[in-house]
DNA sequence: CACAAACCTGAGACCTGATTCAGGTAACGG
DNA sequence: CCGTTACCTGAATCAGGTCTCAGGTTTGTG
């Protein structure tokens, strides 16, 4: 199911196709300014307080040139979760190479995504606004996380490092824990001085990680059934 | 910390106080249309698509008479997320009624969750929209939630049937658990007719809490816990 | 140093939608 | 069936957004 096609709305969001600027040097990079301008934009405002000019302002262009690039407002909105999609994701896998264990490898993507959300806030709450204002894009960022969640998880299940769930339901259930302790812990907490701490708590992290890895471990064989005693 | 002071929000949010009709049985009949016809249409197109004109227009009601009851867009909005905070609350408090071991209870408030989810999308839209339209009604939404599970969490701890994992830690990932799972497999999931679910997969509650139960268990110290009823 | 080609620009035409206000309409005790 | 209180109404005002377009500017090349 998590199969599927998202290259139509691959394609237009990519800044390439319909209109087509951007063959030097200078297109791209005023296409990248727009792109970290719409990050920052998005991430303070909003979608619907957020607006073509305060983007074009912020990076510094031309109110005309944006519709250069991008089609829309939604256009644009779309190219950035795809964006952000494919950095966090960069951020987990580079986190969990070498990682030597399943458990070890658990914690590091966890923190590789936590990291992300401290340093990147736009992810958040433009994956939040996603919901209703491109939908497609909101499943797109999911599953495709997800999808590197269940491939880790059975090839953990082959190795008989992770019980028999199903991988599915536990990839999401991991996700939500993750968004929502890194909601909590990271975008909503404040320091003394009403900052935002560069890193989660260890304490939470640890509370967090043995929630995790007592929920997957594999049960000792020849326990009782997975049936409940009703 | 969850112990936030919302009273400044509720006052705002509470139609009755600064404008005052609604004495009498037919003011409280427009008041309770307009909070009715918001919760659909926030629902369907989301905040900013949304309209006082549309919503006026859906509880058959005229323009003007909106402000009579809400000073604006924001403020029926933070009025609609306290009313649905409640009724959710409400909706898991019924179904863990009765319920008599904790595992029982904690299946039963999900149950609840996911019902109430089915029946009422409205929730989940706008919780996740509230993330920047008003950050602290999000906050009031979550903490009182949060609130309900700690405090059974430490009731089980007391009782031996939950490990000694720090509460505030597991609230929120049993929050973030229900909530991603929920949105997956209720709210994007069509059948052969595009319909949603009425219900979740028991499947799927199944494993789901399958995970939950393993990952809250007290750890075997030493002896096999003198559980094992039936 | 011309001359394309590739980019950039922002005033303004055109919308959309929140909010006000001057003037109704319904309810009900007496 | 009148008066008073409690509600209701939508045209008009106004702030702020999106997107177009006719005309610059910059870059690269012979």
């Amino acid at each position: 199911m998590t199969t599927s096609d998202f290259s139509e709305l691959e394609r237009r969001a990519d800044p390439m196709s319909p209109h087509a600027p951007s063959r030097t040097k200078r297109g791209q990079a005023t296409q990248r300014k727009l792109l970290e301008a719409a990050e920052e934009v998005f991430a303070e405002l909003g979608y619907h307080e957020a607006s073509i000019v305060k983007i074009t302002e912020r990076a510094g262009i031309g109110l005309g040139t944006f519709y250069l690039y991008f089609d829309s407002k939604q256009t644009i909105f779309e190219a950035l979760v795809i964006d952000l999609n494919r950095r966090v994701r960069r951020s987990m896998a580079e986190a969990m190479e070498g990682a030597s264990s399943r458990l070890e490898a658990e914690r590091a993507g966890f923190a590789g995504f936590f990291r992300f959300t401290a340093e990147h806030p736009a992810l958040y709450r433009v994956v939040r606004e996603a919901e209703l204002v491109s939908p497609e894009a909101l499943h797109l960022h999911y599953s495709r996380i997800v999808a590197g969640y269940v491939e880790g998880l059975r090839r953990a299940q082959v190795a008989g490092e992770v019980s028999d769930i199903d991988p599915e339901v536990a990839a999401w259930a991991l996700m939500g824990i993750g968004e929502l302790v890194g909601a909590r812990y990271i975008l909503w907490e404040r320091d003394a001085h009403g900052r935002r701490p560069e890193q989660i708590d260890p304490h939470v992290l640890d509370h967090m990680m043995r929630f995790i890895e007592t929920a997957l471990a594999p049960r000792p064989t020849g326990a009782p059934t997975p049936e409940d005693p009703s």
